[in-house]
DNA sequence: GTATCTGCAAAACATTTGCAATTCT
DNA sequence: AGAATTGCAAATGTTTTGCAGATAC
């Protein structure tokens, strides 16, 4: 995705595209690592010398409401960001912490009462072991 | 469940059950309201004066670690308990906000490399307008 | 009597808010 | 110039920690 591609996508979601917020959305496309805010502040700060937490929280913010971004709460003490807004999984390694991307049928998923919800938003998160990590490790428990 | 048979379950998973810890899971399994810590807290207040926040912050944490609760992560602003472990799914309306639990029939759930990964924990978030809003209000864009 | 549990007060963190300075068109 | 954006400093809210007193076995 070329830069003035995201701009063009960016300015079609209704955000408008300053410097601070290309240059975030343009980290969470390339990295595709499911950062912290703070993990985006941290990383882009050698480039950016006078960002500041604040803007990288309205940022996210910003990206969340326009819908060119989700959160991600699989643990309980920090949001990750994901600027690849279909519906898919989330698996967390307990060992590496790597968090991988699920494709997911959901057309296979079942449940009671299915039709009495109206779902606009689906997140599905997974925790356990990965598989470079089971085979690093005899020791699984 | 009788006070008795929630001793011995609690007992059997190694959380040995002072007053403090009785009332918080009794109080998990009678209301089914997927409180916060807080809720929790203010609930119990009345009935036990003495009770502090950090006892529930405490004992909630003890029964995650010993899995005799959930930790339900469908906001990023807030956790919620549940002391239903089995694996099943949580809808939040975004209308009247209240959670409904959801029996999802976890076979019939596929997705691409299931073998790469050992599964330990599964969490199923939807967000939308229940039936009953639904019925309530039109205007649900 | 010793180990565990409880709860107060303070600390730690992540996130939000108010507002003034800056930037963009 | 006018409107939006940025970023500092302070505030907020939740959760954790240190520790002393209480409780239980």
């Amino acid at each position: 995705m070329s830069t003035e591609e995201i701009t063009n996508y960016l300015a079609k979601n209704d955000v408008k595209p300053s410097f601070q917020r290309l240059s975030i959305y343009q980290y969470l496309i390339s990295k595709k690592n499911h950062p912290t805010a703070d993990t985006i502040y941290k990383e882009l700060m050698p480039n950016i010398p006078t960002l500041s937490k604040t803007t990288v929280y309205n940022t996210l913010k910003l990206f969340v409401d326009k819908g060119v971004a989700i959160a991600i709460n699989i643990e309980d003490n920090e949001v990750r960001f994901d600027a690849d807004t279909s519906t898919h999984g989330h698996f967390k390694c307990e060992k590496c912490n790597h968090i991988y991307d699920l494709t997911i049928d959901v057309s296979t998923l079942k449940f009671e009462n299915l039709n009495d919800y109206l779902i606009k938003e689906a997140h599905f998160y997974f925790k356990g072991i990965c598989e470079k990590c089971q085979k690093n490790n005899i020791n699984n428990n």
